[in-house]
DNA sequence: GTTGAGCGTT
C-alpha cells in the first residue's frame, strides 16, 4: 500500500502545468539576457545634450530599434554613452560594420557590440591586475621568510661584519710593524676583538705571558717613566732604567691591577685615569681606544715624563701631559670617555 | 565622463 504523499519530491514523474511554465521562464531568462547583449550596441562619446530621440533616429536606419538607454547621472545629465537595443542581430552587425559613419548631433560616436572586444580586453586586463595584486599582497602578508631564516641571516651578517672589522684592524696594525699578523678571523676572534673582552682578558694573559710584570715594584708617583721609553723605544724599552718595568703602551690592562704597577700611565695613550694600558705582546693594539690623557688625582695624571705626543701620537696629541688640571677631551676623537 | 543595473544566493 503506497501512501499518496510518500513519493519523494525529487522523483516526481510529472510536473504540473504551472511548474512547467516556471521552468520555461527560468530557462528563458538567461538566454534572454544573452540575447539582449548580442542585440545591443554600446554607443560611446555622445554629447551630453544628445537625447534618446536623436539616437533612435540615427540607428533606425540599421534596423528596428527596440530601445535606447542613455546612461545618466542621478541629476539626469548624460554620462556620454548609451545602449541601443535592436530587435535582431543582423541590425547590430550592420550597425557595427558601419562604425565609420556614426555621427550624432554633429559628433562622431563610437559604436561597438555590447561587451565588445576592446571592452572585454580591458576587463580581462583589469581582472588579471587584481589577481596579481592579491597574489602579491598575500605573499607580503605571509612574509618572505620564517623567524629562523631571519636569525640565520643576521648571524651571517654579524660574522661578515666581524670579519671585515678584523681586516681593517689588521691593516692599521701593520703600520707600526710591532704586532704580529692578525690571524684569520673566526667568530671567537671577532668576539675577542671587542674592547670589553680585551679588558677582561688582558689581566690573565698578561700574567701568563709577561712574568716580568709580576715582579713587585713600588708605585711610581709621578707616573710611569716607561712612557718615554715607549715613545722612543717601544714596549719594554723602559725596563729597568727608571723604576717601572711596565712597557707603557696602550693595551687594555688597568695598570693599578698589576703588581708593581706604577699606578697610572701618563703616556697619553691610556683610556682611563690611572689605567696604564700596557701593550700586549702578540696582541694587536687598540688604536680606537687610546688618546685619553692622564687623569687628575691619579699619579699618572701629573706625570712629567710625558711631554711628547707619545706612543699614540696622532689622536691623543699628548694633552694629558700638559697639566694636572681637569681632563681635556681627547680632541673629540675619543669615543670612550672615562666614567 | 566611451560599457548599466537588477535579481538575490552559497
Amino acid at each position: 500500500m503506497m501512501m499518496p504523499g510518500a513519493m519523494p519530491m525529487g522523483v516526481m514523474p510529472a510536473m504540473g502545468a504551472g511548474d512547467e511554465d516556471k521552468m520555461k521562464q527560468v530557462m528563458a531568462k538567461k538566454p534572454k539576457r544573452e540575447d539582449d547583449k548580442v542585440t545591443t550596441v554600446f554607443v560611446g562619446g555622445l554629447r551630453k545634450s544628445t537625447s534618446e530621440d536623436k539616437v533612435i533616429g540615427h540607428f533606425a536606419k540599421y534596423g528596428q530599434v527596440d530601445s535606447v538607454d542613455i546612461k545618466r547621472l542621478p541629476d539626469g545629465s548624460s554620462r556620454g554613452f548609451a545602449f541601443v537595443k535592436f530587435s535582431d542581430k543582423d541590425s547590430v552587425n550592420r550597425c557595427v560594420e558601419a562604425k565609420a559613419s556614426h555621427m550624432i548631433d554633429n559628433k562622431w560616436v563610437a559604436v561597438r557590440p555590447h561587451g565588445g572586444t576592446a571592452f572585454q580586453a580591458a576587463q580581462h586586463a583589469e581582472r588579471q591586475r587584481m589577481a596579481h595584486d592579491r597574489e602579491k599582497e598575500k605573499k607580503e602578508t605571509e612574509g618572505p621568510a620564517t623567524q629562523d631564516d631571519y636569525e640565520e641571516k643576521w648571524s651571517e651578517k654579524y660574522l661578515q661584519q666581524a670579519a671585515s672589522l678584523q681586516d681593517d684592524k689588521a691593516d692599521s696594525d701593520g703600520d707600526d710593524g710591532k704586532e704580529k699578523e692578525a690571524p684569520a678571523m673566526n667568530p671567537m676572534m671577532a668576539m675577542m676583538m671587542n674592547p670589553m673582552m680585551q679588558m677582561m682578558m688582558n689581566p690573565m694573559m698578561m700574567g701568563a705571558m709577561n712574568p716580568m710584570m709580576m715582579g713587585a715594584r713600588p708605585m711610581m708617583p709621578g707616573g710611569c717613566p716607561g712612557a718615554n721609553a715607549e715613545a722612543s723605544g717601544g714596549p719594554g724599552a723602559s725596563q729597568g732604567s727608571s723604576g717601572c718595568n711596565m712597557p707603557c703602551g696602550c693595551g687594555m690592562m688597568p695598570c693599578g691591577m698589576m703588581p708593581g704597577c706604577c699606578g697610572g700611565c701618563p703616556c697619553g695613550g691610556c683610556m682611563m685615569p690611572g689605567m696604564g694600558m700596557p701593550s700586549m705582546p702578540g696582541m694587536p693594539s687598540m688604536p680606537g681606544m687610546t688618546g685619553m690623557p692622564g687623569m687628575p688625582g691619579m699619579p699618572g695624571g701629573a706625570a712629567p715624563a710625558v711631554t711628547s705626543p707619545s706612543a699614540d701620537a696622532g689622536d691623543g696629541e699628548g694633552e694629558g701631559a700638559e697639566t694636572s688640571g681637569p681632563v681635556k677631551e681627547g680632541g673629540g676623537e675619543n669615543r670612550f670617555k672615562p666614567y
